[in-house]
This record gives structure tokens, C-alpha cells and sequence, in this order.
DNA sequence: CGACTTTGACCAGCGC
DNA sequence: GCGCTGGTCAAAGTCG
């Protein structure tokens, strides 16, 4: 599918409330206070491309964020709303991560009785308590074309599903990488079709392949490419790689605009985290008073 | 021929 | 308990 996304101007736009102060670190760097683009941009080792990346929203445990140029990010002025901030901990919330394990956990029922039964999936037995561990998730919205943003990796579509009141489906991607947890999801706003929204989940265990059509790989300063699963936190890693466009189809214009401050588009301001939810609805936790 | 996409089915969780 | 919904599986199809 597409992969190639020209898009227009990068601007990023943020909605911070409800950030939960152990993210405010990094979100509130990256995403609301500091937010010039540039800066941002910078803060990540990207450079701006072809789609807005309006929203972040990071399901994180924790905010290592800081350390992808923390510092440097947070001081300037632009506004970065992120979607939202997502604590785990706190609200098992997500529905997402139920879906995660829980859906996985199918197989592992038991076909037990006429096992084998069932044509497709074969089950495994699994405990019943046992639950998956949700892994750090990391979602933001582009303007975009393209469904599916080229970040630099491999992805193999598993999945596509209607989205209930909305036209667009959602489609599953995974990494194709041996052994990479990562998956994300991409759908469409349906209020703004041109809004992407990515969600990925999980951390890449592998460095960008580097045979990717247009080596975007190569492209990437090293401060971009994945750092080692244990060393780093998931979040900036996340971020840092999986930026789409933003470094991959880069266009002077897009570049520029982007370091132009760009104005937030109106139908991108969300009064309300109601409404974000209508878009992103598994993206946003209730925050608990 | 391998890699990837499409698509219908399956399953678990959740709300009513 | 039932129906809905989201997430995943895997066979079949497509593409380079």
C-alpha cells in the first residue's frame, strides 16, 4: 500500500490536559510546553517531513522519555497539545491492553473437547489469570494520505477491521522482523479524514532494517535508530523511530512549514477529550481524579 | 516462490 | 446470559 506519503507541512499541535504529572516531563516537553516544532524535532533527531503530526499520545508506565533531548525540547513556545497521556498504572484502562491479552488468550482456549476442531487457530492452553503485560504504547495522529506511514520498518498487515461509526477501517500491522513484539494500528479520523492515527505498541528489539527500499535507515541519525532494548526507555525509542514521515519523504516545503511554527488547524483543536475519544477512542484513559 | 495483503471466522472482554 | 466490539488468526489471493 502506500507507503509513500507527500504530505504537506508538519505541524503539531497539542492539547495537554489531563497529562499526568509523571509524564508531564516528557509530554509536557515534547508535546505541550516546548513546543516548537523544531525543537521537537530536534529533541527526537528528526526532521520534518511530509505529514502533521498533530497529536502524541504515549501509554507509557513510565516517563523515561527525558533522555531523548529532553532538556533541549522543553523551553520553547509552541503549542504541542498531546492527545493525551495515558498512565497505566493507574486505570487498567486502555481497553486496549485487554484486547491485547485477551485476544490473544483466544487461542489459547482450548479447543479442548473437538479439538482441533475449529479450522483456523489452534489453541493453547493458557492460564486463566494469567494476563499479558501491556506494552508501552505510543499513538499520534498525522495528516497524511496514506494510511500507512513508512517509519523506517517492516510491517506485515494481520488484520483489518471495520470501526464501529466510522467509515474507515482500522488495520493491524505487525513488525515483520523475527521476534519483534511490535504492532500498531492504523485508522482513519473519521472527523478528518486526512488525520491518521497511528498507535504503536511495544519496542522494537532490532535496529531499523537497513535494506528498507530508500535505506531510510542510512537516512536516520544514529540518534534516531532504535538503541538497545534494555538500555532505553520504549517511549523515546518509539517516538524517535517510528516518526514517519518525518524523516522519510521530507520535502523542503514540509521542512519549512514545520519550522515555521505552523498554525494549528482549527478542526484539529479539540475543545474536549470527549471528542478526542470519539477519534481515538482506545487511546484515551480516564484519568482519575 | 517468498513476502505481503485480504478477508471471514474466531474469541475474550465488556456492558446491558 | 446475550450481543456487541476489538483484536487476532490463518487460508487464500496477489504481487514482484
Amino acid at each position: 500500500m502506500a507507503s509513500n506519503s507527500s504530505m504537506s507541512d508538519t505541524s503539531v499541535l497539542q492539547n495537554s490536559q489531563m497529562l499526568d504529572p509523571s509524564y508531564m516531563s516528557f509530554t509536557n516537553c515534547l508535546l505541550q510546553g516546548s513546543s516548537d516544532q523544531t525543537t521537537l524535532a530536534r529533541a527526537f533527531g528528526f526532521s520534518p517531513s511530509s505529514s502533521e503530526v498533530f497529536s502524541l499520545v504515549q501509554d507509557e508506565p513510565k516517563p523515561v522519555v527525558l533522555e531523548v533531548g529532553d532538556h533541549q525540547a522543553c523551553g520553547s513556545e509552541t503549542p504541542v497539545t498531546p492527545m493525551s497521556s495515558i498512565s497505566s498504572s493507574s486505570t487498567e484502562a486502555v481497553g486496549d491492553e485487554d484486547s491485547n491479552k485477551g485476544k490473544k488468550d483466544k487461542h489459547l482456549k482450548e479447543t479442548t473437547e473437538e479439538d482441533g476442531h475449529s479450522p483456523k487457530k489452534e489453541n493453547k492452553p493458557k492460564k486463566k489469570g494469567e494476563k499479558k503485560e501491556r506494552q508501552p504504547r505510543f499513538a499520534f495522529m498525522t495528516k497524511s494520505e496514506v494510511d500507512h506511514l513508512e517509519d523506517g520498518y517492516r510491517w506485515r498487515k494481520y488484520g483489518q477491521k471495520a470501526v464501529k461509526n466510522s467509515p474507515y477501517p482500522r488495520s493491524y500491522y505487525r513488525c515483520t522482523t523475527q521476534k519483534c513484539p511490535v504492532k500498531k494500528r492504523v485508522e482513519r479520523s473519521f472527523q478528518d479524514p486526512s488525520i491518521v492515527i497511528t498507535t504503536y505498541e511495544g519496542t522494537h528489539n532490532h535496529h531499523v532494517p537497513a535494506t528498507l527500499r530508500g535505506s531510510v535507515a542510512g537516512m536516520l541519525p544514529h540518534s534516531m535508530l532504535p538503541p538497545t532494548p534494555l538500555g532505553m526507555p520504549n517511549f523515546p525509542q518509539e517516538l524517535i523511530v517510528q516518526m514517519p514521515q518525518f524523516y522519510n519523504h521530507g520535502s523542503a516545503t514540509n521542512s519549512f512549514m514545520y519550522q515555521q511554527n505552523l498554525t494549528p488547524l482549527p478542526q484539529l483543536q479539540f475543545p474536549d477529550y470527549g471528542l478526542l475519544q470519539d477519534i481515538v477512542p482506545s487511546m484515551f484513559l480516564k484519568q482519575e481524579p
